[in-house]
DNA sequence: CATTGGCACTCGGAACCGCCGGGTGCCAAC
DNA sequence: GTTGGCACCCGGCGGTTCCGAGTGCCAATG
C-alpha cells in the first residue's frame, strides 16, 4: 500500500484522536507537512474511504477512521518507541517498594490508568506450581474455622469453613500436625493422595470432621486466584464520555463483571510479553463495539489491559502496558 | 413545624428524586393526595422557601429541595421502613457462603452498589486484638523472603521483603523457630518486647540479619489493614451523571483517592451499628458539595458508605446501609 | 384567619429559520 | 500524478418566536 497514503492515514488517526473531530484535508495540511497540496489529500482520502480505512459521518464533512483504519494504524503505520529512562525510572521507584503482591498489582493497575489515561486492569497472578510450606488452622469461633496454605513460591492462600462437627482446639492442633506431615513439601497439585491416606488413617469416628478440613485444604492447593482483577481509572472512562456517550453504560456494567472480563482477557490470547490489540466490532462483546482494549500477558495465563474508546492513543497505551507486563513479569520472577 | 408544611417537603423531595426535575405546586398535587388546593400548597411552598428548604432554579420555575431540605427530610420526615424477609434473605443467601473476609467484603460492597444504584464502598475491618498464633518465613528467591503472620482472631498478614544481607533457609528455619518462642502467644500490640529480646539473645554477626526480620514481624504485628477500600457500583455515578454533570469529575478522582476516601470515612464518625448522612455542603470535602455520604459503622473503626447525588433515595439507601452494616457485623463475631 | 379560585405575569426551553464555513468532488491545466 | 479553482453541500450556531408550567397576589369564602 502506498506510503504517502499510509502517512495520511496516519495522520488522520493522529488528529482525530486528539481533536475529537472529524478531519479534513486543509485542516490535516495545517497540522502536518505533508508536502503535497490538499487536492491530492483530497484524491487519497477518497481511495481511503474506498478501501474501508476512513469514513464520513455526513456527507461533506471531515473524515473519520473506521475500526479497520484503527486496525491498519496500529499494524502497518504506528511505530511503537520505547518508554524514555525517566519514565521507566518513573515506573521503578513507583513499583518497587511494594511490599506484597497485592499491593504491587494495586499500584501497577494504577499507574497504568494515570499513563494512559484510561481505564486499566490487571488479574491476578496465576499461582506456578510449587510445594506446600505450611498449613495452618486456626479455631476462630466456635464453630468457624480458619484454613491457611502457604507455599514455597510466597503464596498463601486461607479460607474461614463452617464447621459442621465442630471440635474442641486440640483435635485440630493435632489434625494440623496430621496435615503437614500429609502434604508439607508436597506439590500443590499433589495433596489428593497424601490427604486420602490421612483420612483413612484417622479413626472412623473422626474421619468426616477431619474430611470438612482436608476438602478445603485441597480447594484451596487447587484454588486459582488469577480468577481476580483488579480495576483503576473508571473516571476516565466518563471523562472520555462526552463523545462516545449513550454507549458508555453497558461499558460501564460490563467493568463490574469480573468473570466476563476473565474471559474477555483469556480470549485475547496474549503470550507473556506480547501486546493484543482488539479494536471495537473486533471485540465479541456487544457492550465493547465501540471500545478498545490493549493487553498483555505477563505470566502464562496472566494478563493485564487497558481498555478505552475505539479512539484511544494507540502508541502510548501499546508501549505503556507492554513495559509494565514486562516489569511484573520480572518482578514476580 | 406544621406537619401539613413537612409532609410536603416530603413530597417535594420523593418527587423530585424520581422526576429529576423541579416540581410544581400543580404537579405536586396530581401525585399525591395533600388534601388542599394547589394555592395553599404554593403558600406553604413560599414559606419552605423562605426557611431555606426549597429553592427554586429560576424564578417561576418549580422548586427543588436545599441540601438543608434534605436534612430536614432525612431527620424529620423520612420514615426508614426495614428491609422485607425477602430482602433479608437474599441479603443472607448471597453472603453466607463467601469463603474468606475478602470475598465476603467484595460481596458486600457488590450487593449495596446494586441494591442501591449508588457507589457503594467498604473499609477493611480493624483488627481485633488479638495473640499472634503463627509466624512462618519463606524464603522465595535469593534475597526475597515471605514473612506471614497468623492471629487468632483469624488474621493472615504478609509482606515480602528485599533482604540486604540474604542467609541460606537454615538460617530463616532457626530464625522462625525463635520468633515462634519469642511472639507466639504473645498480643500483637506486645510482640516487641519479646523481639527485642531476641535480637538481644543472637549472636553480634547474626543481628542485622535478623533485625530485618524482626522489624516486619513488628511492622506486620502493628498493620492496619483498615486503611483499604473496595468499592463497586463506580458505574452508577455516571447513569446519574446526565443532571450532576460536569461537577462529577472531581468526584471520580475522588474515588480513585482511597487516603482521603478513609479519612472521609472516618470523619462520619460513624458508631457501630448508627447510621450517618452527610448532605452535599455538609461535606468539607469540595468534590462532595453535589453528593451524599449515607455510611454506618460496623465494627470500632470500620465503616461502609453508599455515595451518591444529593439528591438520592435517601430511604432504601438508608436502610440498606444500615442492614448491610449489621450483618457483617454478625458475620465478623 | 387559613383556605381557595381566579388572573396576570414570567421566563426557560423547544421549535423554527437563515447564515456561515469547513468540507467535498470534479475538472481543466500543468 | 498533482494542482488550483470552483460549484455545491450541509451540520451547527445564533437569533427569534411561541408555549406552557409555574408563580405571586388578591378578593372572596366558611
Amino acid at each position: 500500500m502506498d506510503p504517502r497514503k499510509l502517512q495520511i492515514l496516519g495522520a488522520i488517526v493522529e488528529d482525530f484522536v486528539s481533536t475529537r473531530e472529524p478531519v479534513g484535508s486543509k485542516s490535516l495540511l495545517d497540522r502536518h507537512d505533508l508536502g503535497v497540496s490538499a487536492a491530492t489529500v483530497r484524491n487519497d482520502m477518497s481511495v481511503l474511504e474506498e478501501e474501508g480505512l476512513i469514513t464520513q459521518p455526513h456527507t461533506s464533512a471531515g473524515r473519520v477512521p473506521t475500526d479497520k483504519g484503527y486496525r491498519a494504524f496500529v499494524d502497518h503505520v504506528a511505530t511503537i518507541k520505547p518508554l524514555s529512562t525517566g519514565e521507566r525510572r518513573a515506573i521503578s521507584t513507583f513499583l518497587e517498594d511494594a511490599g506484597d503482591v497485592d499491593e504491587l498489582l494495586f499500584r501497577t493497575v494504577r499507574l497504568l490508568s494515570q499513563l494512559t489515561h484510561q481505564v486499566a486492569m490487571v488479574q491476578y497472578p496465576a499461582p506456578q506450581q510449587a510445594r506446600v510450606r505450611h498449613v495452618e488452622l486456626v479455631k476462630v469461633a466456635d464453630s468457624l474455622l480458619l484454613v491457611v496454605l502457604i507455599t514455597e513460591a510466597g503464596r498463601v492462600d486461607q479460607r474461614t469453613i463452617a464447621l459442621a462437627q465442630p471440635r474442641d482446639a486440640e483435635f485440630y492442633e493435632g489434625l494440623r500436625d496430621g496435615l503437614l506431615r500429609a502434604v508439607s513439601g508436597r506439590e500443590v497439585n499433589d495433596v489428593e493422595r497424601g490427604l486420602a491416606r490421612l483420612v483413612a488413617a484417622t479413626a472412623p469416628a473422626d474421619q468426616d470432621a477431619v474430611r470438612e478440613v482436608t476438602d478445603v485444604v485441597a480447594a484451596l492447593a487447587a484454588s486459582r486466584t488469577e480468577d481476580r482483577i483488579v480495576m483503576a481509572g473508571t473516571g476516565n472512562l466518563a471523562r472520555s464520555a462526552a463523545d462516545f456517550a449513550r454507549d458508555m453504560e453497558p461499558l460501564l456494567d460490563l467493568l463490574e463483571e469480573q468473570l466476563v472480563l476473565l474471559r474477555l482477557l483469556s480470549e485475547m490470547g496474549a503470550e507473556p510479553g506480547t501486546v493484543q490489540v482488539r479494536i471495537g466490532e473486533e471485540n465479541r462483546n456487544r457492550s465493547l463495539t465501540q471500545a478498545s482494549l490493549v493487553g498483555a500477558g505477563y505470566r502464562a495465563g496472566s494478563h493485564l489491559a487497558i481498555l478505552g474508546p475505539t479512539r484511544m492513543d494507540y502508541v502510548t497505551g501499546i508501549s505503556t502496558v507492554q513495559a509494565l507486563a514486562r516489569y511484573i513479569h520480572r518482578f514476580l520472577e
